[in-house]
DNA sequence: TTGAAAGCGCTAACAA
DNA sequence: TTGTTAGCGCTTTCAA
């Protein structure tokens, strides 16, 4: 494939005459080379088109200074952002990425897993997908106390860290807010309830229920994939309710965005005749019309937060034994659920 | 940092009273090592919790089965659908992949292929910063003839290959559309031409502007960084024209529903006073009132084709020495620029 | 069908 | 401040 000879420590130090050591410490700043001995060492790796070999250099030390993500899946604002921030961190400090998707089935969370162990990543950051039930398929990680880092998707175990918005809060907060503008039947669209993100938000959903001293009703919680079809299938058979909900909180915008476009289509007017929350901030928050009150959800943070702290662990800056990393969320109001001028 | 004893093939061979080479073998089913020898070591293999060192194996070997992948950012829908595409094809043929963004930054795209170029990265997948006017800084891959597909934004260079739509004809059927529609004075709002999709689309809408007989105005051609608030300030700087044009079209998605709404608040009737054509099918031009007319630009296929591409042509069965794959785009008309109802 | 042995390029303990 | 040397775990050539 490559047809090229490799220039390695050896050639550098043949040419200099001086040891392959004192080149590959030369290299990497080692204090207690010369300052000119250093100088000379790049000056001819320059030269000679010297590339590190990577392998080499992780076979020999044992670590890759790769970190590996596996992500339910790539294709949202949210998640892109979310990486985003990682790759900022991770690269800033030396490591790179290696992404994977698990499509939501926990086969292929499975193989990634499988296979990010066998790159020997330094660490794993995680969001996990929504069929996953339980950690079989970490054991070998755990085993070998290679660090994880669960985010967003997170799952409660002694010894991991976890980065999360807190979404018993935030479910609160949203369902507060449509009940504040008068709303009195709630309806609630939500994910897997496998995954804290859409058991928590429907926790704080039921808290503020009862807090007015609503009576929860499971005819009013759907639970489905979160897309644009589902969305607007939830829309559909809440049209057929004998009795029409006043408000729908759901668990992402998309499924928000959905609802309100099918609703607007059979003439249900949006916010008077139901008030509508989502979820995350997302860019079409802002631009259906009414605009999307919605949970704003700090992704690119996340992936920073995430990341610096799995590096932190990895130098063993780790401060002690944190558990839980809380990403502060924030209710953005916008017309789709404003009744009242006030 | 790891406590535990890596398991290696010197360690099955010694339980098996066998050679390691035979191991080696075993393992990978070379053919010429007994079945059930092959048996006994996978068995072993397995029980002992074996894993193989792929730093070692990768030295011996000296490939990677990695791609490095450098994009201008990961925060869009198209470059996540790209991405995802390309992990998909890449996971099922047992390569990684090892993302980095360039924030359309030249002076990141070049730390990025060094990075990847040390990582030994079998092939890499480029779209090129807006910034980046050369390609010295991918000498070092060239010479070593490490295989660069590049796709979207893309170079002309005599042996890459290159993955990309028809930006020219798609700029032409964009702006001939409106045409269509009755439009006179059409503002065209596009991205950095150094880059050819920016570039290109330019040409196909002089191109269409010419076959009607319009003469090419530059004051009618915007060019910014296509983000929400350049949008936007085209869409002041609009406004205050003498003679408003009565047609836009943008070179992305983005800019045409930030332009979109800047103007409907001023009271321009979309389509009626302006139409207007946007660029990437977005999830949000469906969303925006009215619906956008845009065109359709697969992001997951176009990452599909390009890792498939590189990916054959690394298994040396590359289709000749192809140059230039183009994908369909197709216009997809809604309500922003439809003024006739024929 | 299997084994012996060399070596991929680097790092680090130890010695000088 | 620099050098010697062993060895990380694997693959592969050559020999048996």
């Amino acid at each position: 494939m490559n047809s090229t000879k490799e220039v390695t420590i050896y050639d550098i130090a043949k040419v200099l005459n001086i040891s392959p050591a004192t080149v590959s410490r030369g290299l990497k700043d080692h204090p207690g080379i010369r300052k000119d001995t250093k100088k000379k060492i790049h000056n001819a790796a320059q030269k000679m088109g010297y590339q590190q070999n990577t392998f080499a250099s992780n076979l020999r030390r044992k670590n890759s200074k790769t970190i590996g993500v596996i992500v339910p899946r790539l294709d949202s604002y949210f998640m892109s952002s979310v990486i985003a921030g990682m790759e900022k961190v991770a690269n800033g400090a030396g490591y790179n990425l290696i992404i994977s998707q698990s499509q939501e089935f926990v086969k292929k969370e499975i193989a990634s897993t499988t296979t990010l162990f066998n790159s020997r990543v330094d660490g794993l950051l995680i969001s996990l997908s929504s069929e996953t039930k339980n950690l079989d398929h970490f054991d070998a990680i755990f085993r070998k106390k290679i660090p994880i880092i669960f985010f967003d998707r997170v799952i409660e175990l002694p010894n991991c860290t976890s980065v999360v918005i807190n979404n018993e809060r935030a479910g609160y907060d949203a369902t507060r807010h449509l009940l504040d503008q008068g709303c009195k039947r709630v309806v609630h669209v939500s994910g897997s309830l496998n995954r804290n993100v859409y058991a928590d938000r429907l926790k704080g959903y039921k808290k503020a229920l009862s807090e007015k001293r609503i009576a929860f009703d499971p005819k009013l919680v759907f639970t489905n994939n979160l897309s644009d079809q589902s969305g607007a299938e939830v829309a559909r058979q809440i049209l057929k309710m004998n009795k029409m909900p006043d408000g729908i909180f759901t668990a992402n915008d998309t499924t928000a965005v959905a609802c309100i476009r099918e609703l607007k289509q059979a003439g249900v007017k949006i916010p008077q005749d139901i008030a509508i929350v989502g979820f995350n901030n997302d860019p079409i928050s802002r631009v259906i019309e009414p605009h999307l009150t919605t949970i704003h959800y700090p992704g690119e943070e996340m992936g920073e937060v995430a990341a610096s702290t799995l590096i932190n662990g990895l130098k063993n800056l780790s401060s002690g034994n944190l558990n839980t990393m809380i990403i502060r969320h924030e209710l953005i109001i916008r017309q789709s659920s404003v009744r009242k001028t006030s």
